[in-house]
DNA sequence: ACCATGACTGACTAATCACTCCACAAAGGT
DNA sequence: ACCTTTGTGGAGTGATTAGTCAGTCATGGT
């Protein structure tokens, strides 16, 4: 149950600490851009801290929803890792706000504020699904983690790229299957 | 002309970024840590930005330095690129600190802190580079900031990688290598 | 009508911050 | 010897910060 104050405190907070950063912006400015008293920030989050944890944790659940929308067991590997790709994508060219601060988030020592077990739990499905792939011989036989961060950081790179150039519909959709392609043919 | 006590600065101000933030470590700290008085500090650098973006610049600089080490144009294309692409990851290994430093100022607020002529001063010869391999044919026909992206976020990816598993000497090498043709199997 | 609960408020505080200021010292030129 | 420049120190300052606290208000149960 997340109330509306407790809403308009989380997406104030998103758009201030993407524009100067964590430290940069004071609770007090969050409180008054999210249209609510200094003290009401802190009844709902104890410590800036967990006001950042808590953004980031809901931030990426929305991202980890998205993501796996439209895969299909009927549908072959190659085609669910492709829809499973696009989201990710056009959740972060629709999302650029979030996509930024997780990025921002993941290069800062609050990453640290994570438990390592609830980054693996978060982890582990997507190795499953490239681990899948390496014992199918579909993908080359490489380490899973090696092949997780490849596709991650392909992924953050198309990202800033789709970010920069501001592509139309279609473009974009273009730009998505090329750039499968290269990394579908780099891991097989 | 830079004096001991500046680099003193620096070094104490890049551990200490790295461990707790721009905004999480105040001057008074860096001063301390690095055996200087708090306004020796203001006397080098007039603000903490100042001294946020010399440090970067300082980083900038010398990674570029070695990157460039060893590629000559007696050889091949693929030759120097992988050269290239090894310095970067050898020194990233070696400059964990450091590496690790540049990524939190280029995904924080404090880029916009550097004029965009400067990034693109910085860029251009790289995409150069590509444009080249491009016009040969060694390359794909695609957009040079495309693969530029894709490179970078390739060698980010890898640079995590191998800061997780921190392989041996002969490993390393390994995985450069084995890397380096995943990436020049998906460009060309 | 009365009360209990919990959301909500905003003035307040103790601590901390970036940065200043002024004194002094060493070095080097004349 | 004298002066200027440059480097260094560290106490001090005003502004700002995260977080507190004592209390108000709306709601719903009885």
């Amino acid at each position: 149950m997340v109330s509306d104050k407790q809403q308009e405190i989380l997406k104030a907070a998103l758009r201030l600490f993407v524009e100067s950063g964590f430290h940069g912006t004071p609770t007090s400015r969050i409180a008054k851009e999210a249209g609510v008293a200094n003290g009401t920030l802190f009844h709902y989050y104890k410590t800036k801290d967990e006001l950042i944890v808590a953004l980031y944790s809901s931030i990426k659940g929305k991202l980890n929803e998205r993501m796996h929308n439209g895969t299909q067991s009927e549908l072959s590997f190659k085609e669910n890792l492709k829809i499973i790709y696009a989201n990710t994508l056009n959740w972060a060219a629709e999302h650029k706000e979030e996509f930024y601060f997780v990025q921002q988030f993941n290069t800062s020592p609050f990453l640290s504020l994570i438990a390592p077990e609830e980054i693996s739990r978060q982890t582990k499905p997507h190795l499953e699904i490239l681990e899948s792939a390496v014992r199918q011989k579909i993908f080359k036989n490489l380490p899973v983690e090696l092949m997780f961060v490849l596709l991650n950081n392909h992924i953050y790179g198309m990202s800033q790229y789709i970010h920069n150039i501001a592509p139309e519909d279609a473009q974009k959709k273009q730009l998505i299957d090329d750039s499968f392609d290269l990394l579908w043919r780099m891991l097989t």
